[in-house]
DNA sequence: GGAAATGTGAACGGGCGTGTTAACTTCTGA
DNA sequence: TCAGAAGTTAACACGCCCGTTCACATTTCC
């Protein structure tokens, strides 16, 4: 049987979001697969924690699509609909925070991804639609911190990804000062 | 020179926050101390690890002194005072959050420590100053977030603590559709 | 059906961190 | 001042994970 990278990520980015230091061997076994095998896509570990890094970056850039380039429109279902495609992205992300390794490199690959959301955020800012006394920086940790808290509920089987992506949103545009 | 434990578990938390495969040798070395004063000290890995954890949590609890009882007052100044004694606090929580080995023995410290505060939560709730379309879980989930995420900013030296708690205070207040 | 690609299992050497011990030095306090 | 506590340096064994190889099985595709 033929096996896709793709699971292989899948499985490697859920088993080391919850024990960085998880084995060689126990990613193979999680992913039912040889430990060879691994090795023969990715000959070094720091290899597939690469391939997981870009991979993350990735697929949270294309996230991301809803994010609009214009403040006209509602805010409330952009926000809503980005983070919707955010939710099923918990354990890659979570991988990525603790795996890259130098916090510098860590913020790039974010710094990078989320970057649409950001500008958008600055835009309604700029337009006096989100609260000015606090700075763009902090709207955006802000939303990145209830983006984990959501994963964490979600990961406790608390609530479902469409709950978690509506308290995000409600929590963070009230909190963020929103106003259309 | 005798060397204290406080001063050991502080920089291991520390250290360990960054980089959660921290050599013995480097924890060590970070705080200006032989390995084998550690093992003294914390005779296994896990006893390190253990310390770390128990401190955290009793840390935690002591900063959670400021939280009121009664739903009388300023909510405002009473959450700001909390957020303001946990900003000190990052590294220590992150460790928790990295190296606690069973999910639910950290949630479970968490709860232990947190509970003060979620009680309080849930007086304000259930006096209707508070949002009541989310549950209470979710109103402390999103505070923790917003920790993390603050402590974060404050790593980057992008904020001061002082600043971080009231960015905090504000968001999340709003966030939970606070009313006076 | 058979060749080529893909996956498996077993095995091994090497590196590295941990746990542990022992002998030596420095600090502390009566 | 002196005894004992506290800390250091050096060394060693053990275990474990990783990188690597190779022969064998299985799937894929012509």
């Amino acid at each position: 049987m033929v096996i896709k990278n793709e699971h292989i990520l899948d499985v490697a980015a859920q088993v080391l979001a919850r024990r960085p230091d998880a084995t060689l061997q126990t990613i193979a076994e999680s992913a039912g697969v040889s430990r060879t095998t691994i090795f023969h896509r990715y000959p070094t570990r720091a290899d597939l924690i690469e391939a997981l890094a870009v991979d993350a970056v990735k697929r949270i850039g294309e996230a991301m699509k809803p994010v609009p380039t214009s403040v006209d429109g509602d805010a409330e279902s952009s926000i809503l609909a980005v983070t919707e495609a955010l939710m099923p992205l918990g354990a890659r992300t979570f991988f990525l925070r603790l795996h890259v390794d130098s916090p510098d490199a860590l913020d790039a690959h974010w710094v990078e991804a989320a970057t649409p959301l950001a500008v958008y955020m600055a835009t309604l800012q700029a337009h006096g639609r989100l609260r000015r006394d606090q700075p763009l920086r902090w709207l955006v940790a802000s939303y990145i911190g209830l983006l984990f808290a959501a994963w964490d509920e979600l990961e406790a089987g608390e609530v479902g990804p469409a709950q978690a992506a509506r308290f995000i949103t409600q929590t963070w545009l009230a909190g963020a000062g929103y106003s259309r």
